[in-house]
DNA sequence: CCAATAGTTCAATAATCATTGAACATAAGG
DNA sequence: CCTTATGTTCAATGATTATTGAACTATTGG
C-alpha cells in the first residue's frame, strides 16, 4: 500500500476527467461534503462519508476523486485525510468549482446531498 | 422518424446528466462550437460537426446532448439545427455552462476544438 | 503480542457506454 | 418518379463502469 497515493499535478488535471468525476452522483455529494468543510477544518477522514455507501466502494470513488486531481488524501496514522484541490482547480479552471457545488447546492434535495448547517457532530 | 425530437423541460434538467454529457469530448466540442455559434447566428446543422466522428456516431452524440437538456433540435426539411439551450440552463445552474465553456477554451488545443475565429465558411 | 480500527486491493458481476457500418426514413430537386 | 442529401435507427462489438464482499495492509492501543 503506497504511503501517500499519487496526484496529478496542477497542469496535468484534465476538463472532461474533472467532469465525468463530478458526473457521479456519489462523488458529487462527497465533493459537496468536502466544500462544505472548506469553511471549517477543509479536512475529513474517509470514514465521514461512510452514509453515501460501503466502504469499498466509496475507496474506489476516493481513488477515482483523487486520479482526476479533485482532492488530495493525506495519510495520517491508520487515518485519510482528503480535502478538495481548490487552489489548483480554481486556477486550471476558474469558476469551475464553483459553479458545479453552487448547481449542486440548488438541486442539494434532488441529489440527496447532506446538508451541512454548520455541522455539529456528535461525540 | 419523430419530427421534433423529445427534450427535457428547463426543471427536468439534472446537473450528474450534463456533467455526464459534457464529459466526453466529442460532445464536449459540439457544445463548444455551438457555444462559439452563439455570438453569429446560434444555429448549426448536424453536418456541421462532420470533422468530430462518423454520421451515425455523431447522431449518437446529438441524442444525448438532447436528452440531457443541453441542446435543443430543430426540424427544417432535411435538416436539423441545433443550438445551446443557453437560458434554460443558465436559470437552472447559474454561470456551469459559461464556466464549462470558458474552461474548454483554455484547453482548446489539449481537446482539439475548433478554434472559430469568426467563423467564415467557404460555400 | 493481540485485538481492534481504518482503508485499500482484488475478483467477480451486471450494466452502461462509445463506436462502427448497414439499413432506414424523409425531404428536396431534377 | 428517381436520385441525392441529411440524419436517424439498429445490431453488434469491445471497453469502461459501479458495486459487492472477502481478503489484505498498516497503525494504534491495551
Amino acid at each position: 500500500m503506497s504511503r501517500t497515493p499519487l496526484h496529478p499535478t496542477r497542469e496535468q488535471i484534465e476538463l472532461p476527467m474533472v467532469l465525468d468525476c463530478l458526473s457521479d452522483p456519489i462523488r458529487l455529494a462527497i465533493v459537496y461534503q468536502l466544500a462544505q468543510q472548506e469553511r471549517v477544518s477543509s479536512e475529513l477522514r474517509c470514514g465521514d462519508f461512510s452514509g453515501l455507501g460501503a466502504k469499498s466502494n466509496l475507496a474506489y470513488h476516493f481513488a477515482k476523486l483523487r486520479e482526476c486531481g479533485l482532492m488530495q488524501t493525506r495519510v495520517a496514522g491508520t487515518n485519510r485525510f482528503m480535502r478538495l484541490r481548490r487552489e489548483d482547480l480554481d486556477v486550471r479552471f476558474p469558476g469551475l468549482l464553483d459553479a458545479v457545488i453552487k448547481s449542486a447546492a440548488k438541486d442539494a434535495e434532488r441529489l440527496q446531498l447532506v446538508v451541512g448547517c454548520d455541522v455539529v457532530e456528535a461525540d
